[in-house]
DNA sequence: ATAATTTCACTATCTTGCTTTTATAGTATC
DNA sequence: GATACTATAAAAGCAAGATAGTGAAATTAT
């Protein structure tokens, strides 16, 4: 319907054809490819198949494509805000560091950040080297290790209160991690703080 | 407060001390053991933790040890009615027979019946022998069968109303599970009908 | 032309051995 | 005699490679 307006879009130059086929993301905002057989305008670094070179159209500007009656590719196109990886995974600790006294698992984790469980995980252990259970275990047995130090409360009560309720289960963990039971920890760190005015000293 | 009446017990013979430590279930109802330190009692079998020989009291039936203020233990006695595997994932199946036109996938099936879908999952194949994701693709496909010999739907409308969205991605399963393209399939089992008067020649 | 099929690169989901967590029972210790 | 700790089977959940599913576009068949 709009053929007639031909003369007015971007000629197909070499360079851009080479940057839409390479998927070349520093082209991305220098300008949009328009495909006539299938009404779509993409980004140049749009990982889509290859267009023929006949059908493509170029337009400087995502509204001259709309305007000429194209739709917005759903891969490129609303891959508008996606920060990088690392922010996603900060998102992430942030909650558990906040949130270790609940309980805690995968889905929820992916639920408040963002999409799959499985994605997450993947990029979880990419960025932060260990994976989301580990993570969540040491946030958990270092608050208790300040609770064991820091106030009187019993074992229960601390495994309780940094998110393992199965009170058997908390001393299993933490013998795990720090080589001695939680009351055993206690003496020796409250000993070891009158004597020599330290504090933590296994962990930190 | 009842030790007066120890004399009234059955001694732990060495053949009952066997039976207990051994979980032994055939000796189920014989007997009943109780442990003192504890206040529990449990039949033969029970997978708990073994006592002490010398904390552990006989008791010819339930009524005894009750009477002499013993619980009945958790583990081994309240296991009264649990209905069979199958009769879990036949809840399963049927909600796929029913629903294989929405999306589906394990969160969505494990929520309808119970629990956690990694359990389900694990149980669904040992009593159906095939995974849930292969069952729902067999419905899938053995419907979009019926559509394409009844009807004269169009492939993308068939694969829509069979829960496959996406035709490229029908037409691939299709013909992975059959051998060939739906209308392919087609054309074979029509002529296949005004010739024999049959139906459905590859599945079923 | 329209519908069907294939291709491709990517993301989402499954799969299943392994680990964590729960639920119970029992012993040790202070 | 309450609190800490050990034990253990079953259920739930993770981990990470394998597989399924998506969305764009070309190609082929009708």
């Amino acid at each position: 319907m709009d053929m007639d307006r031909e003369y007015t879009q971007d000629f197909v130059t070499d360079e851009k054809w080479q940057a839409i086929i390479n998927n070349d993301a520093s082209y991305n905002g220098q300008f949009y490819y328009a495909v006539k057989t299938t009404g779509i305008f993409c980004r140049p670094s749009c990982k889509s198949r290859a267009p023929k070179r006949e059908n493509v159209r170029i337009f400087k500007c995502a509204d001259q494509a709309l305007a000429a009656n194209y739709r917005p590719c759903k891969r490129c196109k609303p891959t508008r805000e996606k920060l990088p990886d690392s922010e996603w995974i900060a998102h992430v600790t942030q909650y558990i560091d906040k949130n270790y006294m609940e309980k805690l698992n995968l889905d929820l984790l992916a639920e408040i950040s963002h999409g799959s469980p499985y994605h997450m995980h993947r990029i979880f252990k990419k960025v932060k080297g260990i994976t989301p259970v580990e993570f969540i275990q040491q946030v958990r047995i270092k608050e208790a290790i300040k609770f064991l130090i820091d106030t009187e409360k019993g074992v229960s009560e601390i495994a309780l209160a940094v998110g393992i309720p199965n009170t058997s289960y908390f001393i299993t963990l933490f013998k795990k991690k720090t080589g001695v039971t939680p009351a055993e920890y206690r003496k020796l760190n409250k000993k070891k703080y009158k004597m020599e005015g330290l504090r933590h000293g296994i962990q930190e």
